[in-house]
DNA sequence: CAGAATCCCTAAAGATACTG
DNA sequence: CAGTATCTTTAGGGATTCTG
């Protein structure tokens, strides 16, 4: 097991943080949580993130390693990572052209709560795999029980 | 500033959790990053849990909090949340009734990861933003300079 | 090789109306 | 109050084709 530690300080640094938005204004925009947990969140993001974790990638190399990706999504998450400064694109004028992205120094210090968010959800993946079948189990007697009896 | 600490120790954590994942099948449910992350990257997940770290909340309460959600959307993510193990739904058989969403114990230990990606979103808000207008000037001017010179 | 452009299709999300 | 049901809209993403 990890550190199992309290951290009665880090809620409440979240429950700040969460006043802090809450009073915001809706605008999208100027809500860090919004503007930039989105990104993250956009489905390739984080794997192309953690695949240039090693060592800059070339886009086919990019393409071949995440097999269920298509070349016009791989280079949208790419260009969103390179908008936001997280990776940087480099273009070698050979022929044919090669291109390679590396992890930029932004990159590199969102890898420590990246790693953080992986750790937990590899240690909680069985928990949470164990909650949803519970929760199909009780459904599906929801469902079973005609709404009559079985208490 | 925060600590910088340069944590070679964590990089190399996530690239030995990415070559892990390549390994695997491409199956969505074995993979915990794919699986767990992307349940958190659906829109309003994230903002829920946060919603909910201070107390429970009740459904018009969370509605109200968060301004652009609809009745159905907030459903569903609860119900996502729910799924997961990470917030508990309690109903009080009231008329008109009350139902209290809560964060599950699961869900209180992703508080951790969860604040330390929200703090480096805070932190880099302003890198990302600047990040966005350097690249959108340096688009301006490539669609400016109509391909010729310009070295 | 690395993309840009196009078309298509599904899934997510909003709005509205209805119900226990 | 706390949903469900239905409809509609939108945008994310896949496959394919074309180009420098």
């Amino acid at each position: 097991m990890k550190e199992t530690k309290p951290s009665p300080a880090g809620d409440l640094r979240v429950a700040e943080s969460f006043r802090r938005w809450v009073a915001m204004p809706v605008d999208q925009a100027s809500c860090p949580v919004r503007d930039v947990l989105d990104r993250l969140g956009e489905k390739w993001v984080t794997l192309l993130v953690m695949a240039l974790v090693e060592r800059p990638r070339r886009f086919s190399e990019l393409f071949r390693l995440v097999p269920d990706i298509s070349k016009r999504s791989l280079t949208q998450a790419l260009r969103s990572l390179e908008q936001d400064g997280i990776v940087t694109r480099h273009v070698f004028p050979t022929t044919p052209p090669a291109v390679e992205y590396r992890l930029a120094p932004l990159g590199a210090t969102m890898l420590e709560p990246l790693a953080a968010m992986i750790a937990w959800a590899e240690d909680n993946h069985g928990r949470i795999r164990a909650a949803r079948r519970r929760y199909a189990a009780a459904e599906a007697k929801r469902s079973g029980a005609s709404g009559s009896a079985s208490s």
